[in-house]
DNA sequence: TCCGTATATAAGTATATCATAATTAGGTGA
DNA sequence: TCACCTAATTATGATATACTTATATACGGA
């Protein structure tokens, strides 16, 4: 009877997910810029944001080489809630808000450069 | 920085911890009583309320024989939503609201008799 | 179709959590 | 103090979780 309920509770029981959501209210954001923000490999990111897809706190969404994913807006009042009083992330929400969507990752031609602009504070 | 609140998250992240905040709802109640309203032994709903207590979900109070628990009413607006937004069990919050808190829990002299009254639907 | 990149999945490991049983703690009343 | 009761704690085994590395998939461009 609780148990999709509290199935909700646990994916937002962790530090890394809870984070992830704060980012995404910024904007929504693709993978490898949650990688270079978040100190963990990309295996362990893409497995969180699975989670939080799962029940349904963020959508998932892909394009070219990229998925992006974004915060959902259908969720309860409660949960939205939830989500604007967590606490930001300075360095990091800021540099989301200063680099708009899709033009942060592209393939370089030249392998070795590095494929995102450095995010200091990382 | 999140660990905190991931934690608050986590101890609702089990349907028996909601189903028991759902049931404080009503009134506050022993020990003895939750026990027997869930299909669980003693020690695993004390270690559930122990949870609850730790983050600051549920008060302890100790009188006599019994130990009361109850909602606490300092939580923040958007987990007190969460925990109103529960959906209710219907019989026993019936019997819960039906019964006056320290009407229930009598040590009685025949140890053979029912420590509480009969609950149906348990 | 072949290569390279972005992302997902699988496998393995360490840690955390849960339920149960056994024990202990602490209050009550004689 | 003793007998008894409620409830907490401890111990243990089973399950779940969160990382890692390794591998697979999906897609765009040449």
């Amino acid at each position: 009877m609780y148990e999709t309920r509290a199935e909700l509770f646990r994916a937002l029981g962790d530090p890394t997910r809870l984070r992830i959501l704060a980012l995404l209210r910024v904007r929504q954001a693709c993978v490898c810029e949650l990688v270079e923000l978040l100190p963990m490999s990309q295996p362990a990111v893409s497995q969180h944001l699975r989670k939080l897809k799962q029940v349904g706190l963020v959508s998932e969404r892909r394009q070219k080489y990229w998925t992006y994913y974004a915060l959902r807006d259908d969720v309860s009042p409660a949960v939205r809630e939830l989500v604007r009083d967590l606490p930001q992330v300075p360095d990091q929400e800021e540099w989301l808000s200063a680099h708009r969507v899709d033009t942060v990752c592209q393939p370089l031609p030249n392998p070795d450069a590095s494929r995102l602009i450095t995010i200091s504070g990382g």
